[in-house]
DNA sequence: CTGAAAGCGCTTACAG
DNA sequence: CTGAAAGCGCTTACAG
């Protein structure tokens, strides 16, 4: 029996297509056609190759079908930084959204900040390796912009807009007026704002739309709305707004509502302002933007924005751009105002 | 001009490695060997061959060059959540090793619990794809065991040690021993615990570890350690924390400190503690474990894990197993205590 | 130091 | 409904 056995050539990378077409008596085409439900193929004869390529165990090599047909079968993800909270919870329901479609997700760093300046996007590093593309909180120069599009594959961005492709995102300068509007109804008069990094190259920016929405309002309510409200950081972490709130407060003492850009960077404030003996939602009353997980143990009031089903969304919308090349599509998602203790009426001093 | 152009084939996959040996004058092989920095090419040629793969912007198909060569220059890493604080920072700093180094990373989201049990590993998904796989906080069965030696690729652990296989993580028991230690020094004498899950099955299981250094520590002290001062979740969030401290301080109103199995479950406590109107780190002390970069904003005494460095420490290892297969490694890190409002000494009832 | 050729394991017109 | 064969674009013994 083992005299048997040895004199096989075993295969070390395990069964092939060929091996099934054998022990099948058909063709290596009929199989690949019955595996992948391709029409033309007899009734019997399909149900006699899955069982038998079921028994033998065969999975079919990727790579060897990618090479092949020109797919991969996976779908890559840039953003910049997966342990910030926003982009680990994108990605997980993308991953998830592009996992149960048997698409693999390869995913990129690109660092917002190395220095003064983002690193640039290299398409090469991708080339011949994704069937699509999704891109977060990124924005694009021109020069990006052709490298993506000599990728041949359909690109959809999440959060930051980029004009002639695929996005899905929220409002945000509605989003902020609205917390803004809250805050006002609160009886708010000095509200200072925590914004992310602002430059003219990129309007579209969700930072600086959420900008616009504070000072858009105020200036509506005849309400100070000058630039020493404004505390701008390179990166929406709670740090960076615990330090940006040290400054704000210190140049403007009677300020009595902050709005953050992000809920991180008002859980940073939060911190700030009990650090100088004051009270969150008495003295000082603290809005985030997002939706944060652990708001709610912040006590955190904030415009919650639908993260999940942003990561969901982009995902669908990439697969089905693999499919049917389309025109470019806008989904715009819409955001709750929560509320919580870090807001309250205006002290009446 | 236009004519001279519109007779030649254009090939839209790109320039081949065919190409780049037709303008060289060489043949396939030796562009082959000089791009990859093989032995056995001249000097002169080789910069020939590489000056005009620049020039035609030549990039090597990923998927041939994986057929042809067995490697897929990519490593998979399975965990149970991205957008969880923990996993995340694993993986940016894991990709970001793998990157520097030329390969991709594949990211597998394996959902810890799906209703009573967890969703087994299938192998099968990742066969053919990867070079190696780093798994996070999982731990697997003789059956999946199984399934993953058969993918014949390093495979590497993190924060859950599988016997028989590399492992990078902390001392979990010590560190829960350290940070009980530290309660008990400051007067406390009724120490509750928040735990993860913990099974028979997984003794391994940090969460189990963790407890098991309460327990201990307890004990040693002459402290009660009986099982109404644990409470357990399944997942270790900031909202199974609240949940959790609430059952925990009506059972047991005697408590005066709480060691929280992770940070997140610790903010959780201090909003169930803030809530029932009494003073964190006065009435009672909260300690979290991990160092979650949030936890300053909380005041959080904690724990802190280098969970960077454990991300790229595993990534090294597996990228060390590819070229030599040696015996599995264990790499233990050290933890850190971090002061914070959230700790005082016991009240003096 | 270099090349001709087989081979990696699939898919896809094309022909029947 | 099915098969023979070319082709995807590389790498790798093997031979010189």
């Amino acid at each position: 029996m083992l005299g048997i056995g040895s004199t096989l050539i075993i295969r070390f990378m395990g069964i092939r297509i060929e091996d099934v077409a054998q022990a099948t008596h058909v063709s290596t085409a009929t199989v690949s056609r019955a595996l992948r439900n391709l029409p033309g193929v007899g009734p019997t004869t399909k149900k006699r190759i899955l069982e038998t390529a079921e028994a033998l165990g065969y999975i079919p090599s990727p790579t060897a079908a990618s090479l092949a047909s020109g797919h991969t079968h996976s779908i890559g993800l840039v953003q910049p930084d997966m342990s910030r909270w926003f982009f680990g919870k994108i990605l997980e329901s993308a991953e998830n959204t592009f996992r149960k479609a048997g698409y693999d997700a390869l995913v990129y760093s690109l660092p917002d900040y190395l220095g003064p300046v983002r690193q640039r996007f290299n398409a090469n590093v991708l080339r011949g390796k994704i069937d699509a593309l999704v891109v977060l909180s990124l924005f694009f120069d021109p020069s990006e912009e052709e490298q993506l599009r000599s990728l041949k594959v359909p690109v959809v961005f999440v959060s930051v807009e980029q004009p002639g492709f695929n996005y899905v995102g929220i409002n945000d300068e509605e989003t902020a007026a609205r917390a803004c509007r809250h805050l006002i109804t609160l009886g708010h008069k000095h509200i200072g704002h925590l914004s992310g990094q602002t430059n003219d190259k990129c309007p579209v920016a969700p930072t600086q739309r959420r900008r616009n929405g504070w000072h858009n309002t105020m200036q509506r309510f005849h309400l100070d709305s000058s630039d020493d409200l404004v505390e701008a950081v390179t990166i929406m972490t709670a740090s960076n707004g615990y330090i940006a709130t040290q400054r704000l407060l210190d140049r403007r003492p009677d300020i009595t509502a902050i709005l953050a850009s992000s809920d991180e960077m008002a859980m940073g404030a939060i911190q700030a302002i009990k650090e100088r003996g004051l009270r969150v939602g008495h003295d000082i009353s603290v809005m985030g933007i997002d939706g944060h997980d652990l708001s709610p143990s912040f006590g955190l009031a904030t415009m919650a924005q639908p993260v999940s089903q942003e990561g969901t969304k982009a995902a669908q919308l990439a697969l089905a751009s693999i499919t049917n090349q389309t025109e470019p599509k806008t989904i715009v998602l819409p955001t709750t105002l929560v509320e919580g203790p870090s807001i309250g009426p205006a002290p009446t001093s």
